[in-house]
Formats: C-alpha cells, structure tokens, sequence
DNA sequence: CTAGATTGCTTAGAGTCATTAAGGAAACAT
DNA sequence: ATGTTTCCTTAATGACTCTAAGCAATCTAG
C-alpha cells in the first residue's frame, strides 16, 4: 500500500512538506488569511498554479493543513500518554490534557486556525483527511477514559434524570463509538470534553482576555474539577 | 450629542443601515467570505470603491457589523431581563442566558461571525464600536450576578485556596469591574460565563457536531449546573 | 441668491487572488 | 529511442482591495 518509493514519489513528498511549512510559516507570520495559493506558491518558489499538481485548489490546502495540526497535536497527546504508559490511568489523562493545552498555547495560530477557519464542505465529508485526523484527535481522551471506565468506573448520573433529548442523542454516541461507554457514561466524557476543549477554544480566540492574562491556572481548576467527575486524583503537572 | 438631523445626517444614516443590511444579507445567505466592499457594494447599487466613504476599508465595515451583531444580542438579553424586572433575580439570569442561546441559535450565522472572524488590530482597540459593543454584551450579565452577589450572596471558594497566579488575575479583574464582585465572586461569574459562552462557542463553531444533534438539553442541563453554583432556583423555561 | 466648500458618487487603474488553459521540458517506462 | 507521464511555466479571466482623479448635487456664507 505504501512506500512504492519511487524517485518520483519522494520528490513529491518532500514538495508537499515544503508546500505544508511554508503555509504553516505564513499562517504563524502573516495570519490565517495570508496563506493563499498564490503566496504559498511564491514562498516554496513555484509560481501559483503549479500548487495545482498538488491540491485540487485552495480549500484542499487548506483542508490538508489542518490535518497535519491535528495530527501533530494528537501525536503530542499521545506521546504524553505513552511515556507513562504505566503510570495511573488518572495521571495518563492529566497528563494528555495538558499536552492539549501546552500545544494550543505554544502554537496558537495553528490552534485557532483547526476551528475558527471555516470547513468547506469537500472537509467535512468523514473522508477527508482533515476529518480522519480530527476523529484521532479526539480520540486519544476518548480512549483513555474507557480505559478509565473499564478499570475505575465513575460516578455516573442516573439517565432516568436527564431530559429525554438529552438521553437519546448520548444513547446514540454511545453506540457510535461501539458501546464502550453506556450513554450515561458518555455523557460525563462528553461533559468533560465540552468544559476542556470549550475553555481551550475561548482561550484561543481571545474571548477571555478581558478578565484573564493567563489561563493556566484557570485550566488546571477545571482539570481539577474533572478530576473530582470522574474520580481520580489531581495533582499538579510533574 | 446626537440628533444634529440635518438631511445629509439622516440621508447618511439610512445608507449606512442599509449597507449594513447588505452585509448581514450576504453573510447569512453566502457566508462570511461573500461579505467583501464589492459585493456589499453592488447589493446597495453602489459601485465599489463608493464604500470607502463610509468606512475605511474592510476591516471597519466588519468591526462596524459585528458591532450590530453584538447591540442586537445585548438588546435581546435586556428585553429578557427588563420584561422580567420584577421576577426573583434568579429568574432573570436564566431567562438571559436563554436569550442568549435562543439568538445564538436562531442567528447562527451572526453569532458565529461574531468570534470566528479574526479581530483586525483596528478593532481591537477599546475605542472601537466592535469592543463598546462587546462590552455591553458581556455586562448583561455581569450586571446581574452583582445584583444577585449584593441581595443573596452566593458561595465563594476561599481565595486562600485559589493558586496565587488565579487570585492575582481575579482581583484585578475585580478591580477593573469597580470592585462591584470581590475576587472569589469574580472568580465564581468568570467560570459560569465561560461555561455558557464556550458552550455556546462551540455549538456554533460545529465542534460537537460529532456527537450532538440539539444542543439545548445540555445547554438546560448547564443552566442548571450554574444555578446550583450560584444558589438560585433552577426550573425549565416558562 | 449665488460663490465656495463639502459630500456622494463615478470611472480608471495598480496590485493581489483563485482558477483554467495551453504548452515546454525533464523523467520515466518499454 | 520513443512515447507517456509528470512538473512546471506563462497567459488570461474575473473578482477583490484600495487609491486617485473628477463630476455633480448639496450645503454654507456672504
């Protein structure tokens, strides 16, 4: 399936790196709207429509480099997960929130661009490349806290309790992602990834910055708040 | 200070409305990229560079739209609370927060526009119609869970408890508010507001399209988390 | 009521962008 | 050695931002 490596075939790979950086270098430059075939093109030294032999236009450039930072930030969370391989399921899971975290802060533009740019509709079919890497992205804490349900499991509501809707659509993720969380469970994963990712994304598009000049501290509240959800222990980042 | 009527002024103003009708009509109908000077333009009967005259460019049309979005959300939320004046305090939050997602929902388009689309450095500046405007929206709120701090303070955590970096933001923040919220109060507002608005951030910007279909329950289901925060009276919309 | 300034628009034009089309040259396969 | 594929170029179209120059209607003052 892969490395029919071909002379030709690493030349085009090592043209699409170029052409990936080079876009990557203007976003973190110049902003979201400075990346455009025609700069891209200038700053890998091909003069506009060459970029065509590559991308079948602007939004599958686009759609290809958002994949790469997903990937790259998946590859991150997963690294922090696998050097503590061994380590407490609760620690595994601090641990790959903050290296959520860490990456979003230290490349911001990159951040921001995987949800402020809007997804053209070629990436938004499941699959696309860019789809593909955000199912693994958002995999990695999914996978953990199955593991941590399967071991540990938390406290969980009683469905009876939630609105009907409510039980209905959990019910139903549950069952996307092969019943290996019951919809109850689901929810709190849920609920914690909306509280995670949703003050990552504030942070992001500067929707705090009236109040706060440094979220760390906010974000390890709601990792302890999390970590009192689901039943593990908090403590600071080693 | 304001009504200085002559007919110019008023022939002014009746183009500026339209033109910002124009804008929201290709924002809605085309998305946000369709908002270009030429297109809003040419949907007035105006041909191109004749906007110049009105705003400086794009990035001031834009803060100018998004400053319209902003007034219609925060008006939304006052009628929400001023139809109400006389019900409990805590009735008038959750009936704002739920203005707030009700415009959220029903003007998608506007309300995504709102923090998807990049702050131009000109529109950053305090001085802006974009930033007044945010700050009218974001003091609905706030101007209530003062109210409600002052009639039946709500718990606060003990500021002891607070890491030092967290208790040093918070308190210039109350400071910035006129000290009207002492610090852990601030602290308590400042997490409700992120929960709403970041769930609400989120809905929009379709990051939990994956998993949900309808996204009220587990705005309601937030609503009620915060009343149980703040100790007021949660129960369903009337 | 009539000059002079102001205002609201126009067209022209420079520079950029996305995208298609047509063609040349290098690399590859047979 | 030849024909095909691949990579890249230039040319061209149409849209966009924005500046410049200029005309005409409207206000302001005398």
């Amino acid at each position: 399936m892969s490395a029919h490596t071909s002379r030709r075939e690493r030349l085009r790979q090592a043209t699409l790196e170029e052409i990936h950086a080079a876009a990557r270098k203007l976003l973190v430059e110049r902003g979201s709207a400075a990346v455009t075939i025609n700069a891209v093109a200038r700053q890998v030294g091909m003069s506009g429509p060459a970029l065509y032999h590559y991308y079948a236009g602007h939004d599958e450039l686009v759609g290809a480099v958002t994949a790469d930072f997903f990937r790259e930030l998946a590859a991150v969370m997963e690294q922090a997960r696998d050097v503590r391989a061994d380590a407490p399921i609760g620690d595994r899971i601090l641990a790959v929130c903050r290296a959520m975290r860490a990456w979003a802060t230290t490349h911001p533009a990159e951040f921001g661009w995987i949800f402020a740019s809007p997804i053209a509709p070629p990436n938004r079919r499941p699959e696309s490349v860019r789809h593909q890497a955000a199912v693994r992205f958002e995999r990695v804490l999914l996978d953990l806290m199955i593991e941590l349900w399967r071991t540990r499991p938390f406290p969980v509501p009683d469905p009876d309790g939630l609105p009907a809707s409510l039980r209905e659509q959990v019910t139903a993720y549950s069952a996307a992602i092969g019943g290996r969380l019951p919809p109850e469970a689901a929810h709190v994963f849920l609920s914690c990834w909306i509280r995670l990712y949703g003050l990552l994304c504030m942070e992001v598009l500067h929707q705090l910055d009236f109040a706060y000049t440094d979220l760390e501290p906010v974000f390890e509240e709601c990792l302890r708040e999390l970590a009192v959800t689901v039943g593990i222990d908090y403590h600071a980042a080693a």
